[in-house]
DNA sequence: GTCTATAATCAGATAGAC
DNA sequence: GTCTATCTGATTATAGAC
C-alpha cells in the first residue's frame, strides 16, 4: 500500500540512525577497553540492550563492527582538525591533533585494533568510508608536515611520510596507559610528557 | 632400578632441555609474526614437529609458552648488555639497547604481546624469571638514564621513569612495520629515523 | 527488526594407549 | 614423553517465530 507518509519513514529511519550510533557508542568503549581479539559480539549486545541477532541485521560481522567504530573516529578527527584556527602555524596544529587524539586514548575513547589481524584489515581497506577518512586526514597533515619543515619547524631529514607515522602511532602508545597505570601523575601531566618526547626528543636540548 | 647412569640422565636432559629450546624458539617466530592472540597452540606444535598433547608436557598453557619466550627474550636482552662497553656514555649504551631492540624487531624475532590481555599478564607477573629479568634490566637503564641526566645528555625535565617506558615502547613501535611495509626504506635506514625521531625529536634543532 | 534458540566452528586442554 | 582421538567451552553467526 505504500501510502505512509514520508515523516513516518524518515522518524523510522532517525530512530535506526540513533539504535546505529549506540550500537557504534558501545563498540568504540568496547574496542577502547579490551581491543578488538577481546571483545565479543555478545559484549556489545549486552551494552547495547538488545539481542546479538538484532546487531546482525545491523552489521554484517564483527569486523564491520570495528570498522564502523573506525570510521566515525575518523569523523571526529576531521571534525576537531576543523574547529583548529587556520591562521595557526602548521607545528602548532599538529601538536594540538596529537594532544586531541591522547585525550581520546586516555579518555578511554580511542578505539584499539591489532595491526596483524588481516581479516580486519581486509574490512577497512574495502571500506570506503574508513579510507577515504584516512586519507583526507593524511592529507591535510601531510599537508602540515611539509610547511613545518619548510619553515625550519620540524626537522627536515626525517621523511615527512616517518613523520606521519609517528604522529599517527601516539594513538597506540603504549607509553600512555604505562604511566597511567603508575597512578603518579594525572592525565595532563601524561600529555605533555608524551607531547614533549615525542616533539622534542629525549635529548636534552 | 634407579641404576641409570648419571651420564644417561644428563643427556635425556640435554635432550628435554634441546626440545624445550626448539619450542621456545618456535613460539618466539610465532608470536612475533602473528601476536599472541592469533597464535594458536596448533601452528607451535605444527612448527615444532611435535603433537599438541606433547606440548602440554613441556608448558602447562598457551600463556606459559608465551611466558617462556618473554623470559628467553629478557636473556637475550641481558646478553646485550653485557656486551657494551662499561666505559662508553650512558647516552649510547641507551641508543645501543635501543637499537639492538629495533634490530630483533625488523628480524621477526620480538614477539608482541597484547598489553590488554589480563590472563597473560598475569602469567608474566607470577613468573620469577621473566619479573627478575625485566627487573635487572630496568635497574641497568634506569642508572643509565639516571647518570645521562645527570650529565646533561638526557632531559631531566622527564621522569626517569617515563624516558625508561618510552625506550621499551620501541619494541612495539607500529612506525617500523609501517616504515617497513612501505619498502622504501632498507632496515638500517628504518632503524636511524626511529632512533633519530626518538632521541631527537621531530621538532628541528 | 527484535527476539529465543541453535547451528557451526574453532581452539585450548586432556584421556589414555604405547 | 609422544602419540591419536576426544572433550569442553567459548564465540561467531544464523534460523525462524513474532
Amino acid at each position: 500500500m505504500k501510502s505512509t507518509p514520508v515523516v513516518k519513514v524518515s522518524f523510522k529511519q532517525q530512530m535506526l540512525q540513533a539504535r546505529e550510533d549506540a550500537i557504534i557508542r558501545a563498540v568504540n568503549l568496547l574496542l577502547a577497553e579490551k581491543g578488538f581479539d577481546a571483545m565479543t559480539v555478545d559484549e556489545v549486545a549486552a551494552a547495547v540492550g538488545i539481542a546479538k541477532a538484532s546487531l546482525y541485521k545491523h552489521f554484517p560481522s564483527k569486523e564491520d563492527l570495528a570498522c564502523a567504530a573506525m570510521v566515525r573516529v575518523m569523523q571526529r578527527a576531521q571534525d576537531y582538525i576543523g574547529t583548529l584556527p587556520q591562521d595557526d602555524t602548521p607545528l602548532n596544529k599538529l601538536r594540538a591533533v596529537v594532544r586531541w587524539t591522547m585525550e581520546l586514548k586516555l579518555a578511554g575513547e580511542m578505539p584499539s585494533l591489532p595491526s596483524q589481524n588481516s581479516s580486519l584489515r581486509a574490512t577497512l581497506v574495502a571500506s570506503r568510508d574508513y579510507m577515504d577518512g584516512l586519507m583526507e586526514v593524511s592529507d591535510e597533515l601531510g599537508a602540515w608536515i611539509e610547511a613545518a619543515q619548510a619553515q625550519g619547524a620540524i626537522n627536515s631529514g626525517i621523511p615527512a611520510i616517518a613523520v606521519l607515522y609517528t604522529l599517527y602511532a601516539r594513538a597506540c602508545d603504549p607509553v600512555l596507559e604505562f604511566l597511567k597505570m603508575g597512578g603518579q601523575y594525572d592525565d595532563a601531566r601524561i600529555v605533555e610528557l608524551v607531547l614533549s618526547t615525542c616533539f622534542d626528543g629525549l635529548n636534552a636540548r
